[in-house]
DNA sequence: CTACAAGTTAAAGTGAACTTGAAGTCAAGC
DNA sequence: GCTTGACTTCAAGTTCACTTTAACTTGTAG
């Protein structure tokens, strides 16, 4: 695929695509060209990408967690799981941080009145 | 209190108290040092500003918010539950969110399989 | 062959939220 | 009076996640 039918694919622009190759967290191949070549795959590894920064992590971070992925063989089902796998305990302490804040405006804000 | 309490008490850097004040979102009145002096009630403006960042507000935002609070008196309890009444429908939209990507996480990311 | 859309690079720009640095002033203890 | 720490301003620097720009090259339709 041509980065631009990745970006409409993903619905992630085409320079972001680029900025995020850049970053190693995706990788293309080259047409004759030198225009990028996109396999269907990377549309899943741009979902992840997308999803975790949803969650909070940093592009950093999720370089980080896709660098975990095997380089011997198209990632399976598993794999994925295994990566997200931890981020359940993350989307919870959010999800607890926010219902604290909640319940706290119906305090008085700094002084807990 | 001076900028240094100011900050030891809030938990906020003196620079990003300067730069809050430059934003319009706290005030002080200056010694005739020319040093910032702020009101015992600048601490609960602070805590304001700090809770509704962790909400996910951004700083315009917040001073958008705090601009509605009466310029006639020190504002009441009542003024400033008026003020993050709205956050609580925010906040569970976030909340939301995160749940279905928690969900999300036992299925494949990307496909959806 | 000519348009014109889509791709390329490197570098610079953006906006949010601050922090840091430079150069100087002020307050307190010895 | 001197040092030290806390303060002042203003400008510039930082990080994150991109986007924009400029100057070109490629691919495609007519």
């Amino acid at each position: 695929m041509t980065i631009g039918e990745t970006a409409r694919r993903s619905g992630v622009a085409s320079s972001a695509l680029r900025f995020y190759e850049e970053k190693g967290l995706i990788v293309s191949e080259r047409a004759g060209s030198g225009h990028r070549r996109y396999p269907r795959s990377a549309l899943r590894r741009i979902a992840f990408i997308v999803f975790a920064q949803r969650i909070g992590l940093t592009l950093e971070e999720i370089g980080a967690e896709l660098a975990k992925l095997p380089k011997d063989h198209a990632p399976t089902r598993g794999d994925w799981e295994r990566l997200s796998g931890s981020w359940s305990k993350r989307i919870d302490q959010r999800i607890a941080e926010l219902q604290r804040l909640k319940s706290g405006l119906t305090k008085c804000i700094g002084c807990g009145c």
